[in-house]
DNA sequence: AGTGAAATGGACAAATA
DNA sequence: TATTTGTCCATTTCACT
């Protein structure tokens, strides 16, 4: 991991469908060595895919929420049951169990209010031994995701 | 958008390094099909682009964390000065503005928690008009983002 | 189905460390 | 010395028409 395999990771994290002969001259190698490098930063899974990037709106996703949730019991059955029963839902996007208050945060995107409600009945209140939740609705996104830094 | 569409969107969220033929026959259309209808996905911009994933481990970002922030006034420029703010540091990776009680939420990767005291001192610090944060750590990852639901 | 571009993989000498 | 790089090379695959 030198600075080229930094910016080439950068690189291909902003737009992966370049050519290597592009890429390689964004970060200053020979095409060789570009192809090389790409090959090896797969083989040591520090590349673990590669995916279309999906405009939310334009899909008809308009609400994005936050949901922090607290279960009633810390055992390790009750939080086992409970993430088992996220990896079901396809609405819930992503899950972390976290410090601080929350147990979990958990993340949705929806058409609408009337869609976050169905999900909501559909899917959050089916998890079990939720105490609490409490969701933040994204207003506005001041600044999307596009990758991490690499230095 | 079609079913079909649909379901390419969700194959190309999968796995975007795919061949036409592969895509073409893991959705059941024709090579050729299934190349206009990606087409005239990006020429839509539902497709906005294709990027590489990264581990964050093996890149050693191994502290994930969302920050909720509350400014002191909700006035336009408040915001607006705060949000200029964030678009300049790299290391916030994500930002929303959200109902609720926090105004914002923030999402950080680090390396470790004196990396995400550096961050915090060099950059959340630094954010004006703050009137309070609370960093919640992610201890586990229950489940990844991978794509949005294409229904 | 055909064409052209690009990915892939290999061999080897030069450079680097 | 050992590893990495750059410049060829040939082959094959694939996007695009």
């Amino acid at each position: 991991m030198d600075p080229i395999d930094r910016s080439l990771l950068r690189a291909l994290q902003t737009d992966s469908s370049r050519s290597i002969a592009e890429l390689a001259d964004s970060v200053g190698a020979s095409s060789s060595s570009c192809h090389r490098r790409i090959k090896s930063l797969e083989a040591a899974h520090i590349i673990t895919g590669y995916s279309a990037l999906l405009d939310p709106v334009r899909l008809g996703l308009k609400l994005h929420a936050f949901v922090e949730i607290t279960l009633e019991s810390q055992s390790r059955t009750a939080m086992e049951r409970f993430e088992a029963a996220v990896a079901q839902f396809d609405d819930i996007l992503e899950c972390h169990l976290t410090s601080g208050n929350a147990d979990y945060i958990v993340r949705i995107a929806a058409r609408d209010l009337e869609h976050f409600d169905k999900i909501h009945r559909e899917c959050l209140s089916l998890l079990p031994g939720v105490s609490s939740m409490r969701s933040s609705f994204a207003i506005r996104t001041i600044k999307r995701w596009k990758g991490y830094p690499t230095g």
